[in-house]
DNA sequence: CAGAATACTTGATTCAGATCAAGAAAACGG
DNA sequence: CCGTTTTCTTGATCTGAATCAAGTATTCTG
């Protein structure tokens, strides 16, 4: 967990971010210079729901759990994949995460003090406008997200995330999950053993797993069975 | 449905919305001169989900009920009070409405042109900033929605719910829901059955209802059974 | 590579919550 | 004001999904 000055060639690949593409590189650079990167070891704890969200997370490499808890139940939100932020809102509000992280393999990630991102914010034309509207993006994934959970069964859950990974594997047949069931699981709001019994419920629809990999024979007779919806399903509405 | 121009004096009360607060006159004159009020009839779907979004929507007196539907489904999302603004992330992105609304009772609503609040974020600094809190402040109440259901159940929801209904009718022993029992269950993701099926089972905790009308006789009783979470109930963080 | 730990599957059972059905209460409309 | 419509409640039943329990497969670790 060593914590080290950011250096300079990560700066393209942040650099390509939405949120960071548009803004001034005299800007940037500012946001650079007072950042970190710290490495982390797998199923690290790296930010625990109610603290004071001190640091904008960009993940550079692995990808992170973001999770909530009460009572002593837990629930994953969503996954971060290289190369995004996370928690802004947090950070903009100057308010306590609403969700914790925790790695999910061994990866790097890079820290911008939270107080640089409000100070470049007030400055910077353009990187105010990326943040509104990645604000706005997260917002309505999240609107989705719970839209998902109200209206539709386990079942209808799972075959239309299946749907989606289809598309997000260049609607191949076949295609891998891209994490274990037991987080997918928790994801779609169901138990391990519910999501076994789902997969097989989907055979009639064509749908077969084999360890991580999924196949789906006939497109045409999931969908009639998932019907999927823009204002639900497409991430890029 | 009649549609005019904002008239003069309904300003003020515009102008304090926290979104409109700080910005300058001049600005805020500029997109008051392109708003337009309307007079809805009870019960009328405003807005319709998939749709372009043309108009920020404030809403000036009445209520609003934001729903959303799939497959012949139906759910309340969320209600809207005056004075506050809603759907303002589509207005931002550009993008369809994710929810639909309907008023509750007759009602007026001030529309302001979309791009109007596009061109006037790119004009005035504080504005913007305005537009940030605001989303963020929508994000994380998403988000707390969604642990909500994800993390409690039904029973567990009514009882938060009840907590804090009463926290915002200033912390009475008594106090009066703010909207119909169907719509209640709605949003809280439960059939009207089950919620007055849920009301009964809270009694050995100390809450009664009557009509319209809750009474929460040991506070300490339900707090120990609800365990409140400020990450999850508190509207202000 | 063997042993331990963890993840996954399958079946049996339980439970929360939905649905169905019908009556009571309240709101609405002429 | 009375009849109609809608909402709310209550009971009976059904169902989706959780839990419990075991066994199998897979991954990790020394």
């Amino acid at each position: 967990m060593v914590r080290l000055g950011l250096s300079e060639s990560d700066y393209p690949d942040i650099r390509e971010l939405h949120l960071f593409s548009d803004m001034a590189n005299e800007q940037f650079l500012t946001l650079m210079r007072g950042a970190y990167v710290q490495n982390f070891p797998p199923r690290i704890e790296l930010i625990t729901e109610g603290d004071p969200s001190d640091f904008l997370h960009i993940i550079t490499s692995g990808s992170v759990d973001l999770f909530s808890t009460w009572n002593g139940r837990e629930t994953s939100m969503a996954t971060v994949w290289p190369f995004s932020t996370f928690i802004l809102a947090a950070t903009i509000k100057d308010a306590p995460y609403l969700m914790s992280a925790r790695t999910l393999e061994k990866r790097r990630i890079a820290l911008i003090p939270s107080k640089d991102v409000r100070a470049v914010f007030d400055a910077d034309q353009s990187f105010a406008r990326a943040i509104v509207s990645e604000l706005a993006q997260c917002y309505r994934s999240v609107t989705k997200a719970h839209k998902n959970l109200k209206l539709r069964s386990s079942l209808e859950r799972l075959a239309n995330y299946l749907l989606q990974q289809r598309a997000h594997s260049g609607d191949d047949a076949e295609f891998d999950l891209r994490f274990e069931k037991r987080r997918l699981a928790s994801m779609l709001g169901m138990t391990p053993e519910n999501l076994s019994r789902a997969f097989k419920a989907l055979r009639p629809y064509g749908v077969t797993i084999e360890g991580n990999r999924v196949r789906i024979a006939d497109l045409e007779d999931l969908v009639r069975f998932a019907k999927p919806d823009p204002l639900i399903d497409d991430p890029s509405t």
